[in-house]
DNA sequence: CGCGAGCCTGGGAGTTTCCTGAGAAACGTC
DNA sequence: GACGTTTCTCAGGAAACTCCCAGGCTCGCG
Protein backbone atom coordinates (compact mmCIF):
# COMPACT_ATOMS: atom_id res chain seq x y z
CA UNK A 1 0.00 0.00 0.00
CA UNK A 2 0.88 3.75 -1.07
CA UNK A 3 2.27 5.99 1.95
CA UNK A 4 0.28 8.26 2.98
CA UNK A 5 1.87 11.35 3.70
CA UNK A 6 1.09 13.13 7.60
CA UNK A 7 2.27 16.40 7.65
CA UNK A 8 5.28 16.00 9.91
CA UNK A 9 6.60 13.08 7.80
CA UNK A 10 9.66 13.77 5.52
CA UNK A 11 8.84 15.01 1.74
CA UNK A 12 9.35 11.75 -0.58
CA UNK A 13 11.52 12.65 -3.85
CA UNK A 14 12.41 10.35 -6.62
CA UNK A 15 15.26 10.44 -8.48
CA UNK A 16 15.75 9.23 -11.96
CA UNK A 17 18.90 9.34 -13.77
CA UNK A 18 20.71 6.39 -16.10
CA UNK A 19 24.15 7.96 -14.30
CA UNK A 20 24.83 6.11 -11.59
CA UNK A 21 27.07 8.24 -10.00
CA UNK A 22 24.59 11.27 -10.23
CA UNK A 23 21.33 9.29 -8.62
CA UNK A 24 24.38 8.00 -5.52
CA UNK A 25 25.28 11.78 -5.33
CA UNK A 26 21.65 12.90 -5.06
CA UNK A 27 20.33 9.84 -3.14
CA UNK A 28 22.80 10.18 -0.52
CA UNK A 29 22.91 14.93 -0.23
CA UNK A 30 19.08 14.69 0.24
CA UNK A 31 18.58 12.24 2.18
CA UNK A 32 21.39 13.69 4.14
CA UNK A 33 18.97 16.83 3.95
CA UNK A 34 15.74 14.62 5.67
CA UNK A 35 13.62 13.71 2.28
CA UNK A 36 12.68 9.95 1.91
CA UNK A 37 14.78 8.94 -1.51
CA UNK A 38 13.85 6.71 -4.06
CA UNK A 39 15.42 6.14 -7.21
CA UNK A 40 15.16 4.50 -11.04
CA UNK A 41 17.64 4.43 -13.55
CA UNK A 42 15.67 4.77 -16.64
CA UNK A 43 11.88 5.92 -17.81
CA UNK A 44 10.60 3.23 -17.70
CA UNK A 45 11.93 2.41 -13.84
CA UNK A 46 10.37 5.82 -12.85
CA UNK A 47 6.86 5.16 -13.83
CA UNK A 48 7.14 1.93 -12.60
CA UNK A 49 7.77 3.01 -9.14
CA UNK A 50 5.99 6.31 -9.39
CA UNK A 51 2.20 4.81 -7.98
CA UNK A 52 3.78 2.64 -5.26
CA UNK A 53 5.90 5.58 -3.66
CA UNK A 54 3.73 8.32 -4.43
CA UNK A 55 6.68 10.60 -4.46
CA UNK A 56 6.12 14.41 -3.39
CA UNK A 57 8.90 15.67 -6.23
CA UNK A 58 10.11 14.02 -8.82
CA UNK A 59 13.88 14.96 -9.77
CA UNK A 60 13.95 13.67 -13.66
CA UNK A 61 17.21 13.60 -16.27
CA UNK A 62 16.35 14.80 -19.35
CA UNK A 63 18.80 12.93 -21.70
CA UNK A 64 18.48 8.71 -21.03
CA UNK A 65 18.25 6.32 -23.17
CA UNK A 66 14.44 4.60 -23.64
CA UNK A 67 11.77 7.00 -22.66
CA UNK A 68 13.24 10.74 -22.24
CA UNK A 69 12.55 13.35 -19.19
CA UNK A 70 9.96 15.40 -21.00
CA UNK A 71 7.98 11.84 -22.17
CA UNK A 72 8.36 10.54 -18.73
CA UNK A 73 6.80 13.98 -17.33
CA UNK A 74 4.25 13.76 -20.33
CA UNK A 75 2.70 10.48 -18.90
CA UNK A 76 3.33 11.06 -15.57
CA UNK A 77 0.65 13.92 -16.12
CA UNK A 78 -1.84 11.99 -17.99
CA UNK A 79 -1.57 10.23 -14.91
CA UNK A 80 -3.67 12.86 -13.27
CA UNK A 81 -0.51 13.03 -11.14
CA UNK A 82 0.03 16.87 -10.57
CA UNK A 83 3.52 16.07 -9.10
CA UNK A 84 6.02 19.04 -9.76
CA UNK A 85 9.59 17.84 -11.37
CA UNK A 86 12.84 19.26 -11.48
CA UNK A 87 14.30 18.48 -14.53
CA UNK A 88 18.25 17.94 -14.76
CA UNK A 89 19.54 19.19 -18.34
CA UNK A 90 22.74 19.69 -19.99
CA UNK A 91 24.12 23.06 -20.37
CA UNK A 92 23.59 23.06 -24.18
CA UNK A 93 20.25 22.11 -24.14
CA UNK A 94 18.24 25.04 -25.21
CA UNK A 95 16.12 26.66 -22.53
CA UNK A 96 13.29 26.94 -24.93
CA UNK A 97 12.96 23.51 -25.08
CA UNK A 98 12.51 22.98 -21.36
CA UNK A 99 10.81 26.14 -20.97
CA UNK A 100 7.39 25.17 -22.10
CA UNK A 101 7.62 22.04 -20.32
CA UNK A 102 8.23 23.69 -17.10
CA UNK A 103 4.99 25.50 -17.09
CA UNK A 104 3.36 24.36 -13.59
CA UNK A 105 5.40 24.20 -10.76
CA UNK A 106 8.02 22.41 -12.52
CA UNK A 107 11.83 24.06 -12.61
CA UNK A 108 15.09 22.57 -13.83
CA UNK A 109 18.59 23.09 -13.25
CA UNK A 110 21.73 22.63 -15.78
CA UNK A 111 24.12 20.12 -15.69
CA UNK A 112 26.84 20.21 -13.46
CA UNK A 113 24.43 21.81 -11.09
CA UNK A 114 25.54 22.60 -7.10
CA UNK A 115 23.98 20.08 -4.63
CA UNK A 116 23.17 23.29 -2.23
CA UNK A 117 21.01 24.80 -5.37
CA UNK A 118 19.04 21.74 -6.48
CA UNK A 119 18.08 21.18 -3.01
CA UNK A 120 17.26 24.88 -2.88
CA UNK A 121 14.77 24.62 -5.93
CA UNK A 122 13.28 21.73 -4.73
CA UNK A 123 12.27 23.51 -1.15
CA UNK A 124 11.11 25.98 -2.92
CA UNK A 125 8.63 24.04 -4.80
CA UNK A 126 7.71 22.25 -2.04
CA UNK A 127 7.20 24.96 -0.01
CA UNK A 128 4.63 26.55 -2.81
CA UNK A 129 2.52 23.26 -3.45
CA UNK A 130 2.39 23.76 0.38
CA UNK A 131 4.26 20.34 1.35
CA UNK A 132 6.96 22.28 3.32
CA UNK A 133 6.02 24.50 5.75
CA UNK A 134 9.25 26.60 6.43
CA UNK A 135 9.08 29.48 5.00
CA UNK A 136 12.14 30.58 2.55
CA UNK A 137 13.29 33.35 4.14
CA UNK A 138 16.54 33.28 6.02
CA UNK A 139 17.55 35.78 9.16
CA UNK A 140 20.90 36.30 11.14
CA UNK A 141 21.39 39.43 12.92
CA UNK A 142 21.04 41.93 10.60
CA UNK A 143 21.02 40.12 7.51
CA UNK A 144 17.76 38.86 5.43
CA UNK A 145 18.18 36.56 2.40
CA UNK A 146 14.88 35.50 1.21
CA UNK A 147 15.80 32.26 -1.25
CA UNK A 148 12.31 33.06 -3.60
CA UNK A 149 12.63 36.50 -4.57
CA UNK A 150 16.98 36.01 -4.29
CA UNK A 151 16.67 39.27 -2.11
CA UNK A 152 19.35 40.14 0.50
CA UNK A 153 19.04 42.85 3.02
CA UNK A 154 21.51 44.34 5.35
CA UNK A 155 19.70 46.11 8.14
CA UNK A 156 16.72 46.85 5.60
CA UNK A 157 19.13 48.10 3.03
CA UNK A 158 18.76 45.62 0.00
CA UNK A 159 22.30 44.37 -1.05
CA UNK A 160 22.99 43.06 -5.16
CA UNK A 161 24.70 39.82 -5.12
CA UNK A 162 25.79 37.88 -8.20
CA UNK A 163 24.82 34.03 -8.16
CA UNK A 164 27.83 32.80 -6.12
CA UNK A 165 27.97 35.14 -3.59
CA UNK A 166 24.22 34.55 -2.87
CA UNK A 167 25.02 30.65 -2.34
CA UNK A 168 27.71 30.90 -0.47
CA UNK A 169 25.50 33.30 1.48
CA UNK A 170 23.17 30.97 1.57
CA UNK A 171 25.16 27.98 2.79
CA UNK A 172 26.22 30.15 5.81
CA UNK A 173 22.72 31.33 6.91
CA UNK A 174 21.43 27.79 6.93
CA UNK A 175 24.28 26.73 9.08
CA UNK A 176 24.54 29.63 11.38
CA UNK A 177 27.14 29.55 13.84
CA UNK A 178 28.67 26.38 12.98
CA UNK A 179 32.08 26.29 11.78
CA UNK A 180 32.07 24.81 8.66
CA UNK A 181 35.04 23.58 6.76
CA UNK A 182 36.14 24.52 3.43
CA UNK A 183 35.91 21.05 1.83
CA UNK A 184 31.45 21.15 3.16
CA UNK A 185 31.46 24.74 1.45
CA UNK A 186 33.04 24.10 -1.91
CA UNK A 187 31.46 20.77 -1.95
CA UNK A 188 27.79 22.50 -1.36
CA UNK A 189 27.97 25.59 -3.29
CA UNK A 190 30.23 25.06 -6.30
CA UNK A 191 29.30 22.52 -8.98
CA UNK A 192 29.75 18.76 -8.33
CA UNK A 193 32.86 18.99 -11.07
CA UNK A 194 34.21 22.02 -9.81
CA UNK A 195 38.21 21.22 -9.69
CA UNK A 196 39.50 24.17 -9.95
CA UNK A 197 41.94 26.05 -7.32
CA UNK A 198 40.06 25.68 -3.15
CA UNK A 199 41.63 29.02 -3.24
CA UNK A 200 38.38 30.71 -4.76
CA UNK A 201 36.32 30.13 -1.55
CA UNK A 202 38.54 33.26 0.04
CA UNK A 203 37.98 35.15 -3.20
CA UNK A 204 34.41 34.83 -2.41
CA UNK A 205 34.04 35.34 0.98
CA UNK A 206 36.18 38.59 0.68
CA UNK A 207 33.41 39.54 -2.01
CA UNK A 208 30.67 38.90 0.47
CA UNK A 209 32.66 40.78 3.54
CA UNK A 210 32.99 43.55 1.05
CA UNK A 211 29.10 43.57 0.17
CA UNK A 212 27.25 42.30 3.31
CA UNK A 213 29.66 43.06 6.58
CA UNK A 214 30.55 45.56 8.46
CA UNK A 215 33.58 46.17 9.57
CA UNK A 216 32.28 46.81 13.02
CA UNK A 217 30.05 43.56 14.16
CA UNK A 218 31.47 41.81 11.62
CA UNK A 219 29.59 38.33 10.80
CA UNK A 220 31.64 36.34 8.34
CA UNK A 221 34.64 34.58 10.67
CA UNK A 222 37.52 32.42 9.32
CA UNK A 223 38.25 29.97 11.24
CA UNK A 224 41.93 29.44 10.72
CA UNK A 225 42.36 25.99 9.24
CA UNK A 226 39.03 24.99 9.52
CA UNK A 227 36.95 27.27 7.28
CA UNK A 228 34.54 29.96 8.16
CA UNK A 229 31.32 30.71 10.67
CA UNK A 230 28.80 33.06 10.77
CA UNK A 231 28.47 34.28 14.45
CA UNK A 232 27.87 37.28 16.25
CA UNK A 233 31.28 39.08 16.87
CA UNK A 234 32.47 38.67 20.25
CA UNK A 235 31.93 41.35 22.40
CA UNK B 1 22.73 -13.28 11.92
CA UNK B 2 23.43 -9.66 11.87
CA UNK B 3 23.08 -8.12 15.39
CA UNK B 4 20.35 -4.89 15.54
CA UNK B 5 21.51 -1.71 16.99
CA UNK B 6 19.35 -0.84 19.67
CA UNK B 7 19.02 2.85 20.79
CA UNK B 8 21.84 2.47 23.30
CA UNK B 9 23.75 0.17 21.84
CA UNK B 10 27.62 1.31 21.26
CA UNK B 11 27.77 2.58 17.68
CA UNK B 12 29.61 0.00 15.19
CA UNK B 13 32.64 1.38 13.01
CA UNK B 14 34.10 -0.91 10.44
CA UNK B 15 37.83 0.35 10.15
CA UNK B 16 39.72 -1.04 6.73
CA UNK B 17 43.08 0.43 5.97
CA UNK B 18 45.88 -1.77 4.34
CA UNK B 19 48.48 -0.34 7.09
CA UNK B 20 48.26 -3.10 9.98
CA UNK B 21 49.64 -0.24 11.91
CA UNK B 22 47.22 2.33 11.74
CA UNK B 23 44.60 0.03 11.70
CA UNK B 24 45.65 -1.04 15.20
CA UNK B 25 45.76 2.48 16.33
CA UNK B 26 42.29 3.13 15.05
CA UNK B 27 40.74 -0.09 16.30
CA UNK B 28 42.30 0.53 19.86
CA UNK B 29 41.03 3.96 20.41
CA UNK B 30 37.70 3.83 18.85
CA UNK B 31 37.27 0.66 21.18
CA UNK B 32 38.51 2.78 23.75
CA UNK B 33 35.84 5.30 23.20
CA UNK B 34 33.25 3.00 23.84
CA UNK B 35 32.29 1.83 20.24
CA UNK B 36 32.18 -1.45 18.65
CA UNK B 37 35.03 -2.16 16.25
CA UNK B 38 36.15 -4.95 13.34
CA UNK B 39 38.83 -4.11 11.04
CA UNK B 40 39.53 -4.93 7.89
CA UNK B 41 42.78 -5.19 5.81
CA UNK B 42 41.27 -4.60 2.23
CA UNK B 43 38.64 -3.29 -0.16
CA UNK B 44 37.49 -6.79 -0.56
CA UNK B 45 37.52 -7.73 3.25
CA UNK B 46 35.45 -4.60 3.66
CA UNK B 47 32.91 -5.91 1.47
CA UNK B 48 32.74 -9.21 2.60
CA UNK B 49 32.37 -8.13 6.67
CA UNK B 50 29.89 -5.04 5.66
CA UNK B 51 26.22 -7.55 5.47
CA UNK B 52 27.33 -9.16 8.50
CA UNK B 53 28.88 -6.25 10.76
CA UNK B 54 26.46 -3.52 9.56
CA UNK B 55 28.60 -1.34 10.82
CA UNK B 56 26.61 2.38 11.18
CA UNK B 57 30.03 4.25 9.64
CA UNK B 58 33.24 3.21 7.50
CA UNK B 59 36.58 4.39 8.13
CA UNK B 60 38.05 4.08 4.30
CA UNK B 61 41.58 4.21 3.63
CA UNK B 62 41.51 5.62 -0.10
CA UNK B 63 44.49 4.33 -1.04
CA UNK B 64 44.41 0.50 -0.92
CA UNK B 65 46.18 -1.74 -2.90
CA UNK B 66 43.15 -4.20 -5.21
CA UNK B 67 39.81 -2.01 -4.88
CA UNK B 68 40.64 1.70 -3.33
CA UNK B 69 38.23 3.69 -1.03
CA UNK B 70 36.47 5.21 -3.41
CA UNK B 71 34.96 2.34 -5.58
CA UNK B 72 34.97 0.23 -2.38
CA UNK B 73 32.24 3.65 -1.14
CA UNK B 74 30.66 3.08 -4.68
CA UNK B 75 29.98 -0.65 -3.87
CA UNK B 76 28.61 0.06 -0.48
CA UNK B 77 26.23 2.47 -2.08
CA UNK B 78 24.86 0.13 -4.66
CA UNK B 79 23.75 -2.04 -1.84
CA UNK B 80 21.44 0.63 -0.50
CA UNK B 81 23.14 1.00 2.20
CA UNK B 82 23.23 4.64 3.41
CA UNK B 83 26.45 3.87 5.58
CA UNK B 84 28.62 7.01 5.83
CA UNK B 85 32.17 7.16 5.25
CA UNK B 86 35.18 9.14 6.38
CA UNK B 87 37.94 8.67 4.21
CA UNK B 88 41.26 8.88 5.31
CA UNK B 89 43.80 10.59 2.07
CA UNK B 90 46.81 10.99 1.69
CA UNK B 91 47.86 15.32 2.18
CA UNK B 92 48.78 15.46 -1.45
CA UNK B 93 46.03 13.92 -2.60
CA UNK B 94 44.34 16.75 -4.78
CA UNK B 95 40.65 17.76 -2.58
CA UNK B 96 38.77 17.55 -5.59
CA UNK B 97 38.85 14.30 -5.71
CA UNK B 98 37.84 13.58 -2.75
CA UNK B 99 35.30 16.93 -2.69
CA UNK B 100 31.47 15.42 -4.45
CA UNK B 101 32.53 11.93 -3.00
CA UNK B 102 31.85 13.30 0.42
CA UNK B 103 28.33 15.10 -0.10
CA UNK B 104 26.08 13.00 1.81
CA UNK B 105 26.80 12.75 5.67
CA UNK B 106 30.54 11.86 4.47
CA UNK B 107 33.85 13.05 5.41
CA UNK B 108 37.42 12.93 4.91
CA UNK B 109 40.49 13.16 6.72
CA UNK B 110 44.29 13.89 5.81
CA UNK B 111 47.03 11.20 6.69
CA UNK B 112 48.84 11.87 9.41
CA UNK B 113 45.94 12.52 11.41
CA UNK B 114 45.17 13.09 15.25
CA UNK B 115 43.40 10.77 16.81
CA UNK B 116 41.37 13.10 18.53
CA UNK B 117 40.39 14.70 15.11
CA UNK B 118 39.05 11.54 13.64
CA UNK B 119 37.39 10.87 16.62
CA UNK B 120 35.74 14.23 16.78
CA UNK B 121 34.59 14.11 12.86
CA UNK B 122 33.35 10.34 13.69
CA UNK B 123 31.42 12.05 16.50
CA UNK B 124 29.73 14.66 14.39
CA UNK B 125 28.82 12.00 11.82
CA UNK B 126 26.68 9.91 14.30
CA UNK B 127 25.51 13.28 15.74
CA UNK B 128 23.89 13.91 12.76
CA UNK B 129 23.31 10.90 11.17
CA UNK B 130 21.00 10.14 14.41
CA UNK B 131 22.90 7.40 15.84
CA UNK B 132 24.24 9.02 19.03
CA UNK B 133 22.06 11.06 20.53
CA UNK B 134 24.19 13.04 22.36
CA UNK B 135 24.39 16.69 21.71
CA UNK B 136 28.33 18.02 21.10
CA UNK B 137 28.74 20.15 23.62
CA UNK B 138 31.27 19.53 26.13
CA UNK B 139 30.73 20.97 29.82
CA UNK B 140 32.77 20.64 32.78
CA UNK B 141 32.52 22.95 35.87
CA UNK B 142 32.31 26.84 34.23
CA UNK B 143 34.42 25.64 31.07
CA UNK B 144 31.79 24.75 27.46
CA UNK B 145 32.98 23.51 24.44
CA UNK B 146 31.07 23.38 21.44
CA UNK B 147 32.11 20.92 18.81
CA UNK B 148 29.59 22.20 16.23
CA UNK B 149 30.76 25.53 16.29
CA UNK B 150 34.02 25.18 17.76
CA UNK B 151 33.14 28.21 20.50
CA UNK B 152 34.96 27.89 24.03
CA UNK B 153 32.93 29.86 26.86
CA UNK B 154 34.60 29.85 30.44
CA UNK B 155 31.57 31.00 32.86
CA UNK B 156 29.64 32.36 29.88
CA UNK B 157 32.09 34.46 28.50
CA UNK B 158 33.53 33.59 25.12
CA UNK B 159 37.06 32.55 24.93
CA UNK B 160 38.88 32.23 21.27
CA UNK B 161 41.48 29.23 20.94
CA UNK B 162 43.90 28.19 17.91
CA UNK B 163 43.09 24.85 16.16
CA UNK B 164 45.58 22.99 18.73
CA UNK B 165 44.52 24.49 21.70
CA UNK B 166 40.91 23.74 20.82
CA UNK B 167 41.78 20.37 19.98
CA UNK B 168 43.97 19.65 23.35
CA UNK B 169 41.08 21.29 25.74
CA UNK B 170 38.67 18.75 23.69
CA UNK B 171 40.42 16.36 25.27
CA UNK B 172 40.88 16.89 28.56
CA UNK B 173 37.00 17.81 28.46
CA UNK B 174 36.67 14.68 26.70
CA UNK B 175 38.43 12.64 29.74
CA UNK B 176 37.49 15.01 32.62
CA UNK B 177 39.35 13.72 36.06
CA UNK B 178 41.55 11.18 34.54
CA UNK B 179 45.39 11.68 34.57
CA UNK B 180 46.06 12.10 31.24
CA UNK B 181 49.52 10.86 30.65
CA UNK B 182 51.93 13.60 28.47
CA UNK B 183 52.36 10.21 26.31
CA UNK B 184 48.45 9.96 25.64
CA UNK B 185 47.55 13.66 24.71
CA UNK B 186 50.54 13.79 22.43
CA UNK B 187 49.20 10.88 20.70
CA UNK B 188 45.88 11.76 21.16
CA UNK B 189 45.78 15.42 20.10
CA UNK B 190 48.87 15.68 17.75
CA UNK B 191 49.32 13.82 14.67
CA UNK B 192 50.17 10.50 14.81
CA UNK B 193 53.94 11.11 13.03
CA UNK B 194 54.79 13.85 15.04
CA UNK B 195 58.37 13.34 15.35
CA UNK B 196 59.17 16.75 17.26
CA UNK B 197 60.22 18.17 20.72
CA UNK B 198 57.26 16.06 23.45
CA UNK B 199 57.73 19.45 25.16
CA UNK B 200 55.14 21.47 23.13
CA UNK B 201 53.02 20.00 25.15
CA UNK B 202 53.75 22.15 28.17
CA UNK B 203 53.58 25.57 25.67
CA UNK B 204 50.06 24.63 25.05
CA UNK B 205 49.04 23.50 28.14
CA UNK B 206 50.51 27.01 29.25
CA UNK B 207 48.78 29.09 26.16
CA UNK B 208 45.13 26.95 27.63
CA UNK B 209 45.44 28.23 31.16
CA UNK B 210 46.17 31.66 30.26
CA UNK B 211 43.11 31.52 28.03
CA UNK B 212 40.57 29.42 29.92
CA UNK B 213 41.78 29.45 33.71
CA UNK B 214 41.52 31.34 36.56
CA UNK B 215 44.51 31.72 38.96
CA UNK B 216 42.05 30.73 41.70
CA UNK B 217 39.96 27.63 41.01
CA UNK B 218 42.03 26.31 38.07
CA UNK B 219 40.95 23.32 36.34
CA UNK B 220 44.06 22.26 34.86
CA UNK B 221 46.29 20.52 36.97
CA UNK B 222 49.51 19.47 36.65
CA UNK B 223 50.27 15.53 37.22
CA UNK B 224 54.23 15.77 37.87
CA UNK B 225 56.30 12.85 36.40
CA UNK B 226 52.71 12.00 34.41
CA UNK B 227 51.12 14.16 33.06
CA UNK B 228 47.74 16.61 33.50
CA UNK B 229 44.55 16.27 34.66
CA UNK B 230 41.12 18.48 34.63
CA UNK B 231 39.18 18.35 37.94
CA UNK B 232 38.15 20.60 40.18
CA UNK B 233 40.32 21.84 42.49
CA UNK B 234 41.46 20.83 45.84
CA UNK B 235 38.98 22.88 48.50
C1' DC C 1 67.61 22.16 53.53
C1' DG C 2 69.72 21.60 49.20
C1' DC C 3 69.86 19.30 44.85
C1' DG C 4 68.17 17.67 40.46
C1' DA C 5 64.56 16.59 37.48
C1' DG C 6 60.51 18.23 35.80
C1' DC C 7 57.71 22.09 34.63
C1' DC C 8 56.51 26.99 33.26
C1' DT C 9 56.62 30.80 30.20
C1' DG C 10 58.51 34.66 27.36
C1' DG C 11 60.71 35.35 23.09
C1' DG C 12 61.20 34.48 18.51
C1' DA C 13 62.15 31.86 13.96
C1' DG C 14 59.97 29.45 10.42
C1' DT C 15 56.02 27.96 8.25
C1' DT C 16 51.34 27.87 6.96
C1' DT C 17 47.18 30.08 6.05
C1' DC C 18 44.61 33.84 4.66
C1' DC C 19 43.44 38.31 2.40
C1' DT C 20 43.00 41.15 -1.47
C1' DG C 21 44.02 43.46 -5.81
C1' DA C 22 44.78 42.74 -10.64
C1' DG C 23 43.70 40.60 -14.54
C1' DA C 24 42.39 36.60 -17.67
C1' DA C 25 38.69 33.70 -19.23
C1' DA C 26 33.87 32.62 -19.77
C1' DC C 27 29.29 34.07 -20.22
C1' DG C 28 25.25 36.73 -21.49
C1' DT C 29 23.33 40.87 -23.87
C1' DC C 30 22.50 44.07 -27.13
C1' DG D 1 31.05 41.00 -32.53
C1' DA D 2 31.81 44.48 -28.90
C1' DC D 3 30.56 45.38 -24.35
C1' DG D 4 29.58 44.61 -19.36
C1' DT D 5 29.18 41.21 -15.82
C1' DT D 6 30.58 37.27 -13.46
C1' DT D 7 33.66 33.57 -12.46
C1' DC D 8 38.04 32.05 -11.66
C1' DT D 9 43.38 32.20 -11.33
C1' DC D 10 47.36 34.03 -9.52
C1' DA D 11 50.75 36.28 -6.61
C1' DG D 12 52.57 39.37 -3.04
C1' DG D 13 52.26 40.49 1.44
C1' DA D 14 50.16 40.33 6.02
C1' DA D 15 48.76 37.82 9.79
C1' DA D 16 48.30 33.83 12.58
C1' DC D 17 49.96 29.74 14.21
C1' DT D 18 53.13 25.99 15.43
C1' DC D 19 57.10 24.79 17.36
C1' DC D 20 61.72 25.29 19.55
C1' DC D 21 64.72 27.25 22.82
C1' DA D 22 66.51 28.93 27.11
C1' DG D 23 66.37 30.75 31.58
C1' DG D 24 64.18 30.46 35.77
C1' DC D 25 60.99 28.36 38.95
C1' DT D 26 58.86 24.45 41.68
C1' DC D 27 58.36 20.20 43.57
C1' DG D 28 59.81 15.92 45.57
C1' DC D 29 63.28 13.46 47.62
C1' DG D 30 67.30 12.37 50.08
Amino acid sequence: MAPTRQADDPARILVVDDERSIVELLAMALRYEGFEVETAADGAECLDRFPRFRPDLVVLDVMMPGLDGFEVAKRLAEQRSAVPVVFLTARDTTEDKVRGLTLGGDDYVTKPFSVEELVARIRSILRRTGVSAEGGRLVFDGLELDEDTREVFRDGEPVDLTDTEFRLLRYLMLNPRRALTRAQILDHVWNYDFGGDGRILETYVSYLRRKVDRPQRPLIHTVRGVGYSLRLPRP
